[in-house]
DNA sequence: GCCGTTTTCGGCCCGACTGTTTTCAGTCG
């Protein structure tokens, strides 16, 4: 049976392969089949079974959606899409992921020219063959020729992992708040609402005394290769290895509509408007105001413009249109973790693994500091032969911590250990030594990539083994490195409620494991899950920050959070598992 | 293509920048 997925994806294609047909991204077709795509990927029941008229039920889909969705559950094909891919070959769409061309260009080049891939392309730049076209010019012509150029480190829809971005983002954000006349400066967008990729970095900057010095100095910055727009109030640069970075100056009353606007997504924003425009107002990025009066009514916080529109002011993270909106509407928006809420981190290593940096009692100083009541010590159990600590290590550490008790009274400090979960879902050590432990995180170390069913196992073979309080970096996903192991998520997080093991939220950027999606599929259900940094120094402690919007972004609710209740609550479910 | 207490047609989110024009189309976010 088809998945809402498959058809999600199906209709997306079909809403990139009409961008074509019709000549126009904005083609209320295109837009039709885009919300079409996108109401069947947050529709909670499979679509497949239902009727024609069921389907039509579902806002969003219409007589047609409903048609095509049959045909896809009854035959497997979209007879539409088959000659969409025969007009538009995959050779053709290529030519329109070059930044500057867009799909009027295209066509008219394939008219005119012949072109028909990136290639046919390219020898006609080289022929300067473009320049004489109608509406083109030498100046056309040479940007699309360096956009080919820079194709090679990725088109329109390249995607650069959170952790490059987010650096590349606090660099400049550092940077331009250091300039004289910029008061502070914000990242947005994807970055904002914490996207696990990102495509270009946004930033607002806030200044009162205009934008000429900003713009100027941005441009010029010694990072730019490449300077791709330059206006009075946005520009836009390629820096380091390629990723686009975009500077809008904003003024302080502005800050709330410009970064609603900023930080997208483009679904929400346009979600926003609808709703504005349902009040005879219209919503930008200078503010909310009267269409016919032009008089201002909100803009300069968030808050005050969602209020306005009968909001309660919407996280981030949650801003992508699937289901927020309506939640806000309802008053249904879920309770949501911040770092404050947070009492403990369950995993955190020291000196002894050898990958980790820093001796117990630094990484126990950094932990109080950061104001915290209990902690997991989890070094890397002895299977890990090259980071692993030994039985009489892990016995040592906790005579050691036993010692060092007396120093943290306000400390709850749990010896555990990072288990490794084998290919069959055994861990480390014996039956008898584990029970030595008060806590244990199991994790995935090796063995990526047996069949999904196998992993699947091994998970949830892992869970059952009372010694396993919580499964860590689930996947073992680098993200954009590699993919992590596959799993049936549906049956990890069935088996975490049987079996009572929680769920680990991994904080490095790198990782961000379990991924927003996987939490936001255990929304409703009783998966208890940990925030844990999986600290290998001090100075790793504060990724927390980065699990907490993780969880966010995967509408984990704050009670749902073993690491936020007290700790004699989370101490009983602790032993509550070990029980078993 | 979708939708409807302005209903079955006529609307559909909004603006910046570029390059080509000489008032605007195309692209992008």
């Amino acid at each position: 049976m088809i998945t809402n997925a498959e058809i999600a994806s199906i209709l997306s294609e079909l809403a990139r392969l009409t961008v074509l047909e019709d000549g126009s991204p904005q083609s209320f077709r295109v837009r039709a089949y885009e919300k079409a795509a996108r109401a069947v990927e947050i529709h909670d029941e499979p679509l497949a079974p239902l009727t024609a008229a069921q389907i039509t039920k579902v806002p969003g889909l219409g007589a047609s959606s409903a048609k095509k969705i049959r045909e896809l559950a009854d035959t497997g094909r979209l007879a539409k899409l088959d000659s969409l891919r025969e007009t538009f070959p995959p050779a053709f769409v290529e030519v329109t992921r070059i930044p500057g061309v867009g799909p009027k260009t295209a066509l008219m080049l394939r008219e005119s020219l012949g072109i028909e891939s990136v290639d046919d392309l390219k020898r006609a730049v080289g022929d300067q063959a473009l320049r004489d076209l109608p509406g083109l010019g030498a100046k056309t012509e040479e940007n699309i020729a360096r956009s080919i150029e820079r194709l090679g480190i990725g088109g329109k829809d390249r995607r650069t992992p959170i952790v490059d971005a987010m650096r590349i983002a606090q660099d400049m954000v550092a940077a331009l708040e250091a300039m004289p006349g910029v008061d502070r400066a914000v990242p947005m967008g994807s970055l904002r609402r914490f996207r696990e990729t990102i495509g270009d970095v946004d930033i607002i900057a806030v200044s009162e005394g205009g934008s000429g010095a900003i713009m100027e100095w941005f441009t010029t910055m010694s990072t730019v290769t490449d300077v791709v727009g330059f206006g009075a109030k946005k520009s836009s640069v390629i820096v380091g290895a390629g990723i686009q970075v975009d500077l809008r100056v904003m003024t302080a009353a502005q800050f709330g509509s410009a970064s609603m606007y900023f930080t997208g997504s483009k679904a929400h924003n346009i979600r926003l408007r609808q709703l504005a425009m349902d009040r005879g107002w219209i919503l930008n990025e200078y503010g909310l105001s009267d269409s016919a009066s032009g008089d201002l009514i909100a803009s300069e916080t968030e808050e005050d413009v969602y209020a306005a529109l009968g909001l309660p002011w919407i996280p981030p993270e949650l801003r992508e249109d699937t289901g927020e909106v309506e939640a806000a509407i309802a008053g249904s928006l879920p309770d949501l973790v911040d770092v404050g809420h947070l009492h403990g981190d369950l995993h955190v290593h020291t000196d002894l693994s050898g990958d980790g940096r820093d001796s117990i009692e630094a990484m126990l100083d950094a932990v109080v500091a950061r104001g915290l009541t209990y902690v997991a010590i989890t070094d890397h159990a002895e299977d890990l032969v090259i980071n692993g600590a030994s039985r009489d290590e892990m016995l040592a550490q906790r005579a050691h911590i036993d010692e060092l008790c007396v120093r943290y009274p306000d400390l709850t400090v749990l010896h555990g250990a990072e288990l490794n979960i084998g290919p069959e879902g055994s861990i480390d050590y014996d039956r008898d030594f584990l029970a030595g432990f008060d806590f244990g995180v199991a994790s995935v170390h090796s063995q990526f990539d047996l069949p999904a069913d196998v992993q699947t196992q091994r998970v949830i073979t892992a869970m059952n083994n009372p010694a396993v309080n919580v499964i860590g970096h689930l996947t073992g996903r680098m993200i954009g490195r590699r993919p992590g192991i596959e799993l049936d998520v549906d049956a990890v997080l069935a088996a975490a409620v049987e079996t009572g093991c929680g769920i680990e939220i991994n904080s490095h950027l790198q990782r961000l494991d379990a991924s927003a999606d996987v939490l936001r599929r255990a929304v409703g259900s009783d998966v208890v899950f940990v925030i844990s940094t999986d600290a290998h120094d001090t100075r790793e402690l504060a990724n927390s920050m980065w699990g907490v919007r993780n969880a966010r972004r995967g509408w984990v609710r704050r009670d749902r959070v073993a690491n936020t209740w007290e700790t004699a609550e989370f101490l009983a479910w602790v032993a509550s598992k070990r029980g078993r």
